[in-house]
DNA sequence: TGACTCCTATATCGATCCGATATATGATTA
DNA sequence: TAATCATATATCGGATCGATATAGGAGTCA
């Protein structure tokens, strides 16, 4: 899914400008599956606009740049309908930590414990923020997707915290081995 | 963590080609946290080359373009672990299947059952993947990040099948009120 | 009070990365 | 026999990321 498809997707939920749909996938209940920066977002906006699927109607500020609130046209329905009905490609976990750990000999081994305490707090906060969502009124897509995110984020807070000790005992106490080549 | 270093950790588990570090991020331990295709390997081999942080042996082969044998230099050795002293960034989970299941609304009913099927076919894949893998010899980092990606992959497959039943029957109950403004 | 950072809101630009494609041949599969 | 797969290289266009620029008001802190 391209920024442009998952841009359509935020208009159907009412009209908004690139700031917020930014703020949606900094913030909201999107970005535990999707993300763009401000660099993806406002061009895909702009081609959106081209391509018949967006209207905008500027409003004007004093002493702040114009509003640009965008809103999806029926054509853009349909593209983003199309768009759905297309099979999903496969799901991406990419983790700058599991690769340090993977090298887990190449840290410094007080650096280890550091890093997964702070990744344990990292995901402990994401999953609180995730039980805490008001959820009355979301449909049942919403609401599956939140459960998702707290079923898997939950698991890795868990093996992270009953996992953690072994980890940073035996990168102790291996004695870099492989150093003595 | 850009495509250089990854390909700098590879090669300190030993010489590789460039086609050889794509089969790992595709078929090997790498595949559930990494990723990187030949449009990006080959040129961060080049580059690391020029640096100085490779050196190359072109193995001849008839009736085959020749082998180019990359293997990683002090410097090379030192680049990737300035690089893990380094704070990883984030982890991010991305999923064009929760983006569907969110705006669940908007697909056709009996798509809703085939994608959550799917899904938890591909997870249950690679699941199975991921414990039939012969950990023997591996040190206490790959191990670590084998078991949670087993930890987290086995609570999605979990999720997924405990809730399919009750997301798939709440779709074919609405009646997209939506759709009749 | 001045310095600093944050928030709103736009936008661009270079570097990087992804996906498709090209080339070549032998082996396997249908 | 045709098609696909596996090995092995590489490039190219488009998409995306991250940093940066602009600009004023509000809040913070010494």
């Amino acid at each position: 899914m391209d920024v442009r498809t998952v841009c359509l997707g935020v208009l159907t939920l009412g009209d908004a400008t690139g700031y917020e749909i930014r703020k949606m996938f900094e913030e909201g209940p999107f970005q535990y599956f999707t993300d763009a920066g401000f660099g993806s977002i406002y061009p895909a906006l702009k081609k959106l606009h081209g391509e018949g699927y967006v209207t905008l109607h500027e409003q004007a500020q004093d002493s702040r740049p114009d509003k640009k609130v965008y809103s999806i046209t029926p054509a853009g329905h349909e593209a983003f309908t199309a768009a759905t009905a297309r099979a999903p490609g496969a799901d991406k976990f990419r983790s700058d930590f599991l690769l340090a750990v993977f090298f887990e000999h190449f840290l410094p081994p007080n650096m280890i414990a550091k890093a997964v305490d702070e990744r344990i707090g990292w995901y402990r906060e994401k999953l609180e923020h995730m039980q805490s969502c008001d959820r009355s009124g979301w449909g049942a897509g919403p609401v599956f997707v939140n459960q998702f995110g707290q079923a898997v984020y939950g698991a890795a807070v868990k093996f992270l915290e009953e996992n953690r000790d072994a980890l940073v005992e035996s990168a102790g106490d291996t004695p870099k081995t492989e150093a003595a080549e």
